[in-house]
This record gives structure tokens, C-alpha cells and sequence, in this order.
DNA sequence: CAATTAACGCACTAACTAGTTACTTCTTTA
DNA sequence: TAAAGAAGTAACTAGTTAGTGCGTTAATTG
């Protein structure tokens, strides 16, 4: 019997496609991290929804961690490269803080997995961002950035002088990123549905309103 | 040879003391749940930690969720109500939200394991904290304390009338917890290490200028 | 077209994990 | 002080889990 079915009846002839499969497996990765956390995302299931075997993560990934490494990395230069697209260093001052204060607001409204995957780091100590150079060298272009907002706002005579960029930038991340990563519990504690389309409205309102006020003379 | 030896030798008689048990339970349990999370804590650790019988966990909570939702409760109990301990109400507006402030930062800087625990709670969509009503009555007392520093602030023509109170509230929240949350990345990704002496100092006054600045006319 | 390489898949394992069974030992109270 | 009840323990189970060994099949290249 040995040979005779080389070819399985009733199987597609499988399509070999190294990077299509490597992208499915980040893609499902991604989104079983950030539903369950490292801790609790299951290989299995990543391989499941990938539709790929177990197998590939390991042979293309390493290991669990690797995978949550990469995904990681995947995530923060997404957002990293979209902040630079926003080209803030063309616009007046106030409107590109403005444009970055809703554009991060934005950006964590539709991709709620990057909150969960910081927090996520976060809880393992940042060890697997730790290890990324290229992390860094992106993160500095969004400082800079801040930084020259602020230092055209404050020549033009409409932001006040001393305002530290860096803790600005934390700001803005801070209002939206907290008002969303806690937003199941924030609607029970604040017994308001904070997901609503006018209470989501009034929250970046609110939130551009805070970092206004906070720069301006 | 049954019943020959009742106690056995060379083990000291235990000294039974159900609550003392359970509060060494939750004490373990807490630290490990801030530490990896739900998914991540596991049983047998917090049983050895608690110098407990998993046994006894199972019977005092009568699961792993039931024994997070009880930390969870607790933690949230304990944070209202050192918040109502710093009766606000007695103090000059500007000076009551300044403590307000203040506080909430030093609790987060004090108690790293609430961000934890309620970051955990959030990835499991808030579905233990949803069962308690204990919860939303002492939130409740938080929102009124701060709707009333406003509104004695706006009488006394200092602050500005319309700011929402539940917005504020986040916003205090967020500040702090944002920063704090996410010490671990943000050290790498602002390439300074968020935890120095001065770099706390220097973002609790940050905070203050923020909120200050948010209120005032 | 043969040989090599790379993608892919099956079935397994060793360690772990939440929860339980069945018991012993201490404390309280009628 | 006997009996009941509550506190505490050890050993176990049934199901998971990350990770692998090894064989198969498709694509590439000399």
C-alpha cells in the first residue's frame, strides 16, 4: 500500500505562499493577544484562526513570545508611521496639535487591540519591547515632532514657553488612551455608557479642550 | 494500626483561624493577579504564597473568578473610600481638586496593583465588577464630591461653568493611571526613566498645571 | 527532469492547571 | 464531655497547553 496514494483524494492542492501564511498568523495573533492577553492567548487558537498549522508559528515565529514580540513591534510602528503621514510640521500650530490630539483619539478608536497590547507589554515589564531598536528610533520622530509644535506655537506668541514635550505627548496619549482602555469599567463606575456616539463626541471634545488650555499662554 | 497515631508527630498544632485564612488569601491573590493577570495567576501559587490549602481557597471563594471579583471589590472599596476620607468638602475648591489630584496619584504610585487589576478587569470586559452594586453607590459618592468642588468653584467665580464632572474625573484618573500603567513602555519609547525621583515630581505638578488649567475661568 | 529546498501537516509528549474527593484535626456548644 | 460542625490537608483527576519529531508535498533550480 505504501505510494499508491501519493496525492490524498478530496484535499485542495494546497497553495504554498510563505508570506501570505506568516501574515495570516500575525493578523489572528494580534487580535487573540489582544483579546486575551499574552498569558491567556492560546497557540492553538492563533493557529486555528490563521488557518494555518501550529507548526508555521513555530517554524516562522520561534516561539509564543516571539509571536507576541512581533505583533507587538508590528503595532507601535503602525501607529508611529501614521502619526508621521499626518505631516504636522506643514500645518499652523494650534491645528496640528489639535489634528494630533484627535488623530491619536482616532487611532485608538479603531484599533482598540493597540491598547490592549501595550497593557498587556506593560504587565510583562516592557521586556519584549525592550529588545527593539527601531521602536525607539521611530518613537523619537513623534518627540520631535511634539517639540517643534510647541517651539513654533511658542514664536508665534500663542502657547506658553516651558511646556516639556515629552510630558505633553503623555498627555495626549494619557486622556484618550485611559478613557478607552477602561471603558468597561468606566461605564459601570461612572454609570454612563461611555461607548456612546454623543458621550464619545464629548470626550474628544473634552480632551481637546484639556491639551488647549494646557499649552496655551 | 488505624488510630494508633491521631496527630502526627513533628507537626506543629495548627492554629485555626478562618478569617485570618481568608485575608491571607486575598492578600496573595492580589499581589498575584496584579502581577499576571487572570489568565496568567495561577491557583497553586496563591494557595503557597497564602500559606493556605488550595482547598480552602475553593472554599471560602468558591472559584479563581470568584476569588478575582472579591480582590477586585476590595480594591475598589478601599480607593473610595480613602477618597471620602479626604472630605473635600470642607476645603476651598482650588485647594480640595489640587488634593483631589494629588491624591489619586499617590494612591496609583502607592497601590501599582489596583492599575493592574482593573487593566485585567477591562480585558475581561468588566463582567465581575458589572455583579457588584456596592461599587456604583461609593462611585457615586466620588462624581458628587468632585460635581460639588465645581460647582462651589464656579459660585466663587474661580472655575468655569460647564465642565462636566464625569469628564473630569476620568481626567484626573487618566493622567495618572496613563503614566503610571504604562511606566514599563513608556520608559522605552520616551527613552527616560519614568520612575526617577524628579521625573515623578515633575509629572505630578504637570498633572496639577493640566487640571488646574482645565478648570479655571 | 532529478535533486534540493522550503512549506506544510499529523500525532505526540511532558508539564501544567483548575477543581475535587475523601479524609483528619481542631473548636465550639448542648 | 460527646457530638457536631468547621478548618485544614494530601493526593488525585480530567482536561489543557506550549512545544516537537518526523514525515509529506509543493516549488525551485541546476
Amino acid at each position: 500500500m505504501t505510494g499508491e496514494q501519493t496525492k490524498k483524494p478530496g484535499r485542495k492542492p494546497r497553495i504554498r505562499d510563505a508570506e501570505a501564511t506568516k501574515a495570516r498568523i500575525l493578523d489572528a495573533a494580534k487580535k487573540e493577544f489582544a483579546k486575551n492577553g499574552l498569558g491567556g492567548a492560546r497557540v492553538d487558537d492563533i493557529a486555528e484562526k490563521a488557518k494555518a498549522n501550529k507548526r508555521m508559528i513555530y517554524h516562522y515565529f520561534e516561539s509564543k513570545e516571539g509571536l507576541f514580540q512581533t505583533v507587538l513591534e508590528d503595532a507601535y510602528l503602525d501607529i508611529r508611521s501614521a502619526e508621521q503621514k499626518l505631516h504636522l510640521e506643514d500645518l499652523d500650530p494650534k491645528v496640528a496639535l489639535e489634528k494630533l490630539v484627535r488623530f491619536t483619539w482616532e487611532y485608538y478608536l479603531k484599533n482598540p487591540e493597540f491598547l490592549t497590547l501595550v497593557n498587556s507589554e506593560n504587565l510583562h515589564r516592557a521586556k519584549h519591547l525592550k529588545k527593539s531598536e527601531i521602536i525607539k528610533v521611530s518613537s523619537r520622530k513623534l518627540v520631535n515632532m511634539v517639540s517643534s509644535i510647541l517651539e513654533r506655537g511658542v514664536t508665534a506668541g500663542i502657547f506658553r514657553d516651558g511646556v516639556d514635550p515629552v510630558q505633553l505627548n503623555i498627555t495626549i496619549a494619557a486622556v484618550g488612551y485611559y478613557y478607552l482602555t477602561n471603558r468597561f469599567t468606566g461605564t459601570i463606575i461612572y454609570e454612563r455608557d461611555l461607548m456612546a456616539r454623543d458621550a464619545l463626541e464629548q470626550r474628544i471634545q473634552f480632551n481637546i479642550e484639556t491639551i488647549m488650555r494646557l499649552v496655551t499662554v
